[in-house]
DNA sequence: CGCAATTCAATTGCGCGCAATTGATTCGGA
DNA sequence: TCCGAATCAATTGCGCGCAATTGAATTGCG
């Protein structure tokens, strides 16, 4: 039970990853709820200001979710008129989402959120920069780990 | 919709934050799994093999973690066979986690995740350290803004 | 063309996370 | 001592995440 034992809370990485993704969510709470907003559905539609018309498919390789996860949150994102979810002309299997005039719109809402965070996180850009490409190089290995690699 | 919009997806920090805790959940799933047991449990024993008999609140104070996510996944593992749920005689409001001789057994078991996991990321040990302060000094951060700081 | 394999989204089931509330217990000031 | 405030675990309700399955549509191989 030594401080330098292998299974120690405080000596690992996975613990203030977990903590810490955790927080960011709850620091993003606040302003997104004032545009009826959870934070992945924030994300989501940051794929979708980006990308209109992206297909569940499209959607679920950039935020690295599937269908299982997105096809629920797109329903309750279509009920407050958000997107339209529509089978797709070309491929009858695949669905695409749409932003409504009123999705188009929160756009406007959502400019001020990126800097309110960079307020919040109080750090200087390039240590943000710094931060993001370590814990994207981190994702990078950890995104290889778990897929099958037989076939 | 430029590539140094604030609002892009490659630009944010907490996207890759997201992805990179979920992704570490899901490289510790097929290690975990051979124990029966799930992240969020193992940290539970992680913190009950440095402080057998912790309080739920103590635990959520370690964790960061409430009653709500706490009482149900403590039930389970009492359910399992790992640990004993016992009201505090001190304290009748309090409830205290014991392990027991299965859930002491486990540990030995999972003396060898720590290396496989490290192994898995491939990241020397002054590179883990250094993501591991780089992201504790984020959730410092974090877990400062979403409290309530009147009063 | 014909049909098996593949690709999609949707569904099911379950375990978190967390806000909000409840109810029991303890604390602390008058 | 008494009683209101505070503390604690449990409960409720809801939205993810994700593994596994289902069923429809498409692909591609013979």
């Amino acid at each position: 039970m030594s401080m330098d034992d292998p299974l120690s809370l405080d000596r690992q990485l996975c613990f203030p990853l977990y903590a810490a993704a955790r927080a960011m969510t709850q620091a993003y709470a606040p302003l997104l709820s004032r545009l009826g907003l959870t934070y992945p559905q924030y994300l989501v539609l940051l794929v979708l200001w980006e990308t209109d018309g992206e297909t569940v498919k499209g959607m679920g390789e950039r935020l690295y979710l599937d269908s299982g996860t997105l096809t629920p949150l797109l329903k309750r994102m279509e009920a407050q008129g958000l997107v339209r979810r529509e089978r797709s002309a070309e491929d009858a299997r695949s669905v695409r989402i749409y932003l409504t005039s009123e999705g188009r719109a929160l756009r406007r809402k959502a400019t001020s959120i990126p800097e309110a965070m960079a307020c919040k996180l109080g750090l200087t850009l390039q240590e943000a920069t710094r931060l993001r490409r370590d814990i994207q190089r981190l994702f990078e290995v950890l995104s290889q780990s778990h897929v099958d690699s037989s076939k």
